[in-house]
DNA sequence: TGGCGGAATTAAAACGTTATAATTCGACAC
DNA sequence: GTGTCGAATTATAACGTTTTAATTCCGCCA
């Protein structure tokens, strides 16, 4: 099959296009093809663009398994889901971030479940092991997350949702948790508020630290009383923080206002309020983050800051596109900061 | 290399294992090591033996681009993701089942988002096209859903959440929105109310007809009066629907029965009444079809069913594995019935 | 002794890429 | 006219499987 003219057979092709096919039609080499849509400065610009124009009209796209047997590389980013845990619409909205972000860069996300009791880091394993994922992505991150720890010792790229305590750098994306216990704090006071409870995540997170620190030393700037709740946590059962919080009502000197790290916080805090017989916004108030735009529509209203789940996905696997192209993780982190303050959005 | 004795050869392997480890290791050629693995019985029983033995021992796992490669399969389920609609927690309920169903199986699930605006038929073409996945999932069906057409026209296995109008069968797994829709009518009567108002997805989603057919036909048995809202539907945005409730209830002869399918409805509804002064309980009683398991605590409280998107999202990949495997799609069907009736969960 | 059949194994080809190491071919210097 | 260089292209060897079509080997029958 030799190349004649100028001319791209039309040679219709009856299945899937592949390099050859490319080839055939151009007269040119299959190894010539790959280099010329690799956009390989050492072929002939004439060449590249007439295999370009050919595979194009074919509507050639390469076979990932193919690439991936060659290269090794995988071509996914995983994501690693915790199924026992959920924060309202949490993984809808990062997952929408995640996948908006990778549009049209070639890579798909594939998505990892936690085994429930098992070893946490068994996924982790699996997937360096296997080469199952070029990047990893994860949420509920601790202080010396053991993840973090294998994927730095691997040097596997990742991204994950908060910080570590680690020295080694690594990528992140955060939430200024302690910003946000300090604002809260501060605009209970503001209403009046005397004293001020907090339900805190397992210690083991980092987050934990940071909203634990904004949150006492706001209580310290201004002196209100305060009690962070110590036999339950944010992950806790609905029913016991829920029991948790109506026993804490019948003791003397109740709080009167109410810090909610997250929307189911924020609901289970207002119906125990309710079958305890408290209005918020008159005889307590209750401040939350969330990270659902429905929220809005809870009765009776609260005050929120919202955490734009969706935007941290998509600096999440921006970054972790930079890590697997090779970029030092010294740099790529993000804080988003809480909104302006508290308030109703109108 | 010969194989000498029976014993197998401990050559420890400083890389990843491959077919052709197990081979040197036990003296058998590539080909018998691959038939062993697959317990081919034209292979000995004592090599399939000694083959897996050595497997185990050197913790071989087959690669997944090089199997994908030569057999054309990908061992990838896809879930096509809406990414403008949420209903509370449905995604991460959802795919925690799908993951669930999968464990163990050798597929893993990748998250397809669909294109805001574009054509909603790429996604699935780019699969079909590209060889991405063997099966799919996907949510939101419609009576004549092109996504269903597509796929069965190309024989590819895929389960729909909801049913269509096609006379071909396909399998799918569905809730029984026509027996939810009749209960909550019956309910709401028994309660004592006069008028019900109901908002139905848009037209073109099947479910939206089968909500249509219960309701109505339990609003002709029991001789209430009723109301299908027109100028809104589920998926309008929260504000849109909230203003219609509200300037409904200005209007004469405002309804005191809602039937809310699905907890964003519920909650929109919810807050309607309250702000325009109506309480749920009291003037006006509130229904609904939830899927979370934090509904509880909102308050007031109200009578919900409950369907389990996780035993939906389980139901349906067990289902495509069955599909993936040959199997006809003419018995694959699971109707998920409301359960008994409503009532708060305690 | 020669040939046949079947059980067990294996060589070799293929899947579609990419990367390494040739090969061609003209131009240019000696 | 021979040799060298560089630009452009290509042949070929992987990557790790599965599978088709041999091949070996042995027992058995004629």
């Amino acid at each position: 099959m030799t190349r004649d003219a100028d001319e791209i057979a039309p040679l219709a092709p009856s299945e899937k296009p592949t390099l050859r096919t490319i080839a055939e039609m151009t007269g040119f080499a299959i190894a010539t093809v790959s280099r010329a849509l690799a956009d390989d400065p050492r072929i002939a610009k004439t060449t590249r663009e007439k295999v370009a124009k050919a595979a194009k009209s074919v509507g050639y796209v390469p076979d990932r398994a193919a690439r991936r047997l060659r290269t090794g590389r995988t071509q996914v980013v995983s994501l690693l889901l915790n199924t026992e845990h959920e924060f309202l619409g949490f993984t809808h909205e990062f997952l929408t971030g995640i996948t908006d972000a990778l549009r049209g860069t070639g890579y798909s996300v594939t998505v990892v479940p936690d085994q429930v009791g098992e070893d946490r880091l068994a996924p982790v394993r699996t997937i360096l092991r296997n080469n199952l994922a070029d990047g990893l992505l994860f949420t509920r991150t601790e202080c010396f997350d053991p993840r973090a720890r294998l994927l730095m010792e691997s040097g596997f790229p990742f991204v994950s949702h908060g910080r570590t305590e680690f020295t080694t750098p690594h990528a992140w994306v955060d939430f200024d948790n302690e910003a946000f216990a300090r604002a809260a704090v501060h605009r209970l006071v503001e209403k009046g508020r005397k004293r001020i409870s907090l339900i805190l995540p397992e210690d083991r997170f980092t987050f934990a630290q940071h909203l634990r620190y904004g949150f006492m030393s706001a209580v310290r700037e201004t002196g209100v009383e305060y009690e962070i709740v110590t036999d339950v946590t944010l992950d806790s059962s609905t029913r016991a923080v829920s029991e948790a919080l109506i026993q804490r009502r019948q003791k003397p000197n109740p709080p009167d206002g109410y810090i909610c790290v997250g929307e189911v916080m924020a609901l289970v805090t207002l119906s125990a309020l309710d079958d305890t017989g408290v209005t918020p916004g008159v005889e307590a108030d209750v401040l939350a983050k969330r990270a659902s735009p429905i929220f809005d529509n809870i009765r009776p209203r609260i005050e929120t800051v919202f955490e734009d789940l969706r935007a941290t996905g998509r600096a999440m696997s921006e970054m972790l596109l930079r890590r697997m192209a090779g970029e030092p993780p010294e740099e790529l982190h993000v804080m988003f900061k809480p909104d302006a303050g508290f308030g109703d959005k109108s």
